[in-house]
This record gives structure tokens, C-alpha cells and sequence, in this order.
DNA sequence: AGCCTATGGTGCC
DNA sequence: TGGCACCCCTAGGC
């Protein structure tokens, strides 16, 4: 049976909007009326402003109105005030700024529309030559570079396909994920308000969020190695705390602002964190450039805090070697990823100090060998080391990637796809957004890092804001995303075809729970398809994925006007 | 529909 | 070194 066939037999996936947003579905139906029939009169009058601002004055005139300003509207460019031309979306293609430099790339002369580095072009769609080009003689010659490589690399399955989903399980976007390391179906996820979320993706409605552990922004979790309940997180708040998932009863291991608010400036954060279960060692660091520890055992601060980055430069990142349990790997806003030597910490100390041209979002040693590094950087670039044992002075290979600083984003990282054996394949979530048919959407990018391919790029049309937080399971061929205050599980939608029951589950509708509306407490929606459909959306050509089939968006989905 | 805002990093002085 | 203005694709609330 193709594809085509059994979509229609699919159950759908429906996703419950908070039910204090009154977009009911009566909206939707107008939305959709809305393509066929011909511009309205104010959408005319629209396009006539667009168009040279004459009417302006009529349009006043006809409702009776007077005239407030009487002047031609003159056309600037949003970005640089400059006139003659203009930036910004046009339908769901955004238009760059001329003046500004490529928001790709960051090179001047170009735009992002002309970017020698833009994979996708042509509206999305990609060209072949980019994608899945593996030839042998491109393994040969890798296994003679790099005998690490396994010889038949394993068949690679994407998950592209949204499985589930939470629309605001968060009150706050959300800024980490991590999945439970025996239980294959608990995700955890911390938002940018402090809370602690666990939810159980097997039974949807299964979620809890725990709201006293941090009072400012999570920004690491860790499950304790020893004790598969319990969890280290680490928060802007300046603690880390050992909650019990069970109980959430929790307790605070380290807090660098025992004397409370004395000011922004004396304000210490905690960031990056790891674990070193080898040493039984949790480390953590702060915003001012230092790194703490804790006994793991004993759960007791280790003496005094260590300088690892520049003075008062924040320290988002820590990894732990997972083959070599001396090696850790530290990256902050100093531009400076640094590699250390657990025996021999101290200031100016590091083993090897990769230079980076702005800050260094996150680093990560490779999953199974240990022995690449990944790093995320906010000048738009991707780098590989392949080996922490060859020449570390320049990187393995740059790869231009739109995940720009936004500060009201979370800070997109690469991450490692744990299952590949290969370490090739990492996910990261794209800024910049592309044109899918009309729709502007922001697509999840999986790269081959070994050559910088796209190997896939997956999005819903149900998904229109942008995908900063993704974590592969370790496990299974889920990609687990934090999307603002949404949650999305993804799966290979092969296999969810072929699965009778998973395709049950797969029907499942998920509501939101926006803490802060009283009288509106997560509801669990049936799997019925008569339930309350108030404020409801079906996605109906849901999965777009690599070859962009069709798909009904959403409201607030940008639209191109036909 | 459109305005507002949270508030990180940078570069310039 | 510190203060400050500036910043291109946000998201959600009012």
C-alpha cells in the first residue's frame, strides 16, 4: 500500500490548544475559506499601501473619517531605515536587508537568499546532489582517515514524524531536555521559570511539573548514575538540587547566593554541569567563570570553586569524557572551549583551549569513542574535531548553520545522536526559517558531521515556532524537542506506519496545562474522536519532512497570499 | 490586529 | 573596565 493510501486511513493526530485561547475551531474553517475566495476589500486597500500608499487618504474619506495625516507613505526598510528597498516577509519568505550582512553566513555581499552556504534553496526544496551522496569510495577513503568508522555504517532512520506532543506543557519556554536512563518513555524538561517537568511520552496525559525546585531558569539536568529517581539540576538561581522524580521532594547540594538578592552584579548563576561518575564528581559552573564540585556520595561541596574560563565570563557548558573519565570538556562566553584534565584543575591549566570567534553555545565530546569534539557557536558555524589526539589548533571542519544568538530563544546546541556508533550524525534545531509551501516554518536539521551534509530537515505544520532544544533518545529513534513552552516526540514515521498499535497511540490528543489559568486544569483528551474539540486543530498533511508533501497550516502559521 | 515586553551579548567609548 | 546603545526571521499576553 503506498503512502498516499494509508495516509488516509491514519489516524490523525490532533493537538488540544489551551482552551483559554478562544481560537475556536469555527476560526479555523474561516481561515481555510479565506484561500479560495478573492481579497477582500481592506486586503485590496492592504495591498494598495503596499503598493505606493495613495490610498491612504481615500480610505479614511470612505468611512467618514478625517484624515489624520495626509502624506505619502513612504517605503523604508524596516532593518536599516534606508529607502529603496525593503526587508522582512514577504508570504512566508523573508526578504533580507541588502545593507546587512548574510544572516547565514555573516559575510558581507550577499544575503541569505544568495548564500553560497544555503543548503536548502529554491523554496526548501533540496538539491540531490546534497543529499544522501554516500558513495563507496567516499568510505573507503574515511576508513583510511578515520579506522574508527565502523565498516558498514548502520541504516540511519530519522525520526520525522511527530508521535505526541504537549502544546504549553510549560508555563516558560523550555530550556533542557533528558531522557530517563532506564525507562525509555520518561522525558525530563526544564523551562526557563524553574520548573522541573516529567512526563511519561507512553501515556500522554501522564505528566507532572514540579514548580519549587528553581525559582529562575533550569539550564542542565542530570540523572544520578547511582539512583535512576533522583536528578541533579542546575539553575540560574545560583543551586543545584537533588530532587526525587517520585516525591519531588528536593534538596539543595550547592547555593552561591546563600545571602540572597545583593544585585545583578553579585548575582551568581549556575550553567553548564556534568557528571563524573567514574570520580563520583558533579560538577558544575557558574557565570562568573568558575567551576564547583560536589561529592556525588556524600553530596558535599568539594573546597573552593575552580577559575576555568575568563574571570566573570559565564561557563554554559560541561562534558564529561565518557571513555576517559580524566578528560573534561568546558565551553562558555570567553569564545573558549577547553579541554581538562580532571587531576590537574586549575586556573590556566587546560590541556587544550579551542578558539572560537564568538560564544561557544555547548561542546561535547563524542558519544562511544570520546574522541571527536562538537561544539556550537554563535557566529553561525558547527565545528568538528575529529580527534582530541591529533592537532587541535583549527577544527575538523566548519559547518555554516543558522542557529544565531536570540535572547529570547535558548541557545540552540548541537547535539550528538547517541545510537550512531558512527558519530557522525548530530541534530540541531534551525533559526532561520524556509518557505514549505506557503508556510514559514523553522525546521529541526539532521547533519551527517563527517561532511557537513543535510541529512535530513524535519518539521510539522503544526510546529511554527522555532526548535532550539532537541534531544535524541539514546536508545530508541526518538528525537524528543523543546519548542517554547511545547513538547514534541518524534518518530520514524516507517515505523509508525507499520506498527498497528503504535499507530492507536499515535492518536492520542494532548492538551496543554497553562499553569497560571485558573479553572482550566490539563484536561486529558480521550483518544476519542467525538471528544470536546473546542480550540482544537487537526494536522492533517502532517508530516512535511524531507520531500515536503503538502500540509495545512495553522493560523498563525505565515502565509503566503495566492 | 497591533502593541508591548522579557532582557543576552556585543561593540564602542 | 564599566556604562550604554543597539540588535534581522521571538512568543505570547493584553
Amino acid at each position: 500500500m503506498g503512502t498516499r493510501n494509508r495516509r488516509k486511513t491514519d489516524p490523525e493526530i490532533v493537538f488540544a490548544r489551551d482552551t483559554d485561547s478562544e481560537l475556536s475551531s469555527s476560526e479555523e474553517e474561516e481561515e481555510e475559506e479565506e484561500d479560495n475566495r478573492p481579497l477582500s476589500e481592506s486586503e485590496e486597500e492592504d495591498e494598495a499601501v503596499k503598493n505606493g500608499g495613495k490610498i491612504e487618504l481615500e480610505k479614511n474619506k470612505a468611512k467618514g473619517k478625517a484624515p489624520i495625516t495626509v502624506k505619502l507613505i513612504k517605503k523604508v526598510c524596516k532593518v536599516c531605515k534606508q529607502p529603496g528597498h525593503e526587508a522582512g516577509f514577504k508570504g512566508a519568505t523573508y526578504i533580507d536587508c541588502p545593507m546587512k550582512p548574510c544572516f547565514l553566513c555573516k559575510m558581507p555581499g550577499h544575503t541569505t537568499m544568495s548564500c553560497p552556504y544555503r543548503v536548502a534553496i529554491d523554496h526548501g526544496i533540496l538539491p540531490t546532489s546534497h543529499r544522501n551522496t554516500k558513495n563507496p569510495i567516499d568510505f573507503v577513503f574515511k576508513r583510511q582517515l578515520q579506522p574508527r568508522i565502523p565498516l558498514i555504517k548502520p541504516k540511519y532512520v530519522i525520526p520525522d514524524q511527530v508521535h505526541c506532543a504537549v502544546i504549553r506543557y510549560h508555563s516558560r519556554r523550555v530550556t533542557c531536555l533528558e531522557f530517563h536512563p532506564t525507562k525509555n518513555n520518561i522525558l525530563l524538561s526544564g523551562d526557563k521559570k524553574g520548573q522541573i517537568g516529567v512526563w511519561d511520552f507512553a501515556k500522554v496525559y501522564e505528566k507532572n511539573v514540579y514548580g519549587n525546585i528553581h525559582s529562575v531558569q533550569v539550564n542542565n539536568m542530570r540523572f544520578s548514575p547511582t539512583n535512576d529517581d533522583m536528578v541533579y539540576s542546575a539553575s540560574s538561581d545560583g543551586t543545584v538540587c537533588y530532587t526525587d522524580l517520585e516525591t519531588g521532594i528536593s534538596s539543595t547540594l550547592l547555593n552561591l547566593n546563600p545571602d540572597g538578592w545583593q544585585g545583578r552584579s553579585s548575582w551568581k548563576m549556575l550553567y553548564g554541569m556534568d557528571i563524573n561518575s567514574e570520580k563520583g564528581v558533579v560538577l558544575a559552573a557558574d557565570n562568573f567563570g568558575f567551576l564547583h564540585m560536589i561529592d556525588h556520595r556524600t553530596n558535599d561541596n568539594m573546597g573552593e570553586p575552580i577559575l576555568i574560563h575568563k574571570q566573570g565570563s559565564k561557563v554554559v557548558g560541561l562534558d564529561c569524557n565518557p571513555v576517559q573519565p580524566e578528560l573534561l570538556l568546558s565551553c562558555g562566553n570567553d569564545h573558549f572551549a577547553r579541554i581538562w584534565d580532571m587531576r590537574k584543575l586549575q586556573p590556566r591549566a587546560s590541556l587544550s583551549d579551542l578558539a572560537h570567534k564568538r560564544v561557544v553555545n555547548s561542546a561535547y565530546f563524542s558519544p562511544s569513542s570520546g574522541t571527536k569534539i562538537l561544539t556550537t557557536c554563535q557566529d553561525n558555524r558547527i565545528r568538528i574535531w575529529d580527534s582530541i589526539f591529533g592537532n587541535l589548533d583549527s577544527p575538523s571542519r566548519e559547518i555554516v548553520h543558522s542557529h544565531d544568538f536570540n535572547r529570547h530563544l535558548t541557545p540552540f546546541k548541537a547535539e550528538w545522536d547517541p545510537k550512531d556508533t558512527s558519530e557522525s550524525v548530530i541534530v540541531v534545531g534551525r533559526y532561520i526559517s524556509e518557505n514549505y509551501n506557503g508556510a514559514a516554518l523553522h525546521p529541526i536539521d539532521f547533519i551527517d558531521s563527517s561532511n557537513g551534509q543535510l541529512v535530513a530537515e524535519v518539521m510539522d505544520p503544526n510546529i511554527t515556532t522555532i526548535t532550539p532544544v532537541n534531544k535524541l533518545h539514546p536508545r530508541d529513534d526518538v528525537l524528543a524537542s523543546g519548542s517554547s513552552r511545547s513538547l514534541f516526540i518524534w518518530r520514524p514515521q516507517e515505523k509508525t506506519e507499520m506498527a498497528e498499535e503504535e499507530k492507536k497511540d499515535r492518536k492520542i490528543i494532548i492538551c496543554s496545562g497553562d499553569s497560571k489559568k485558573k479553572g482550566k486544569k490539563q484536561k486529558r483528551c480521550s483518544d476519542d474522536e467525538d471528544d470536546d474539540d473546542d480550540g482544537m486543530f487537526s494536522s492533517k498533511g502532517k508530516n512535511i519532512k524531507v520531500n515536503k508533501s503538502q500540509g495545512k497550516t495553522t493560523k498563525s502559521t505565515r502565509k503566503t497570499k495566492s
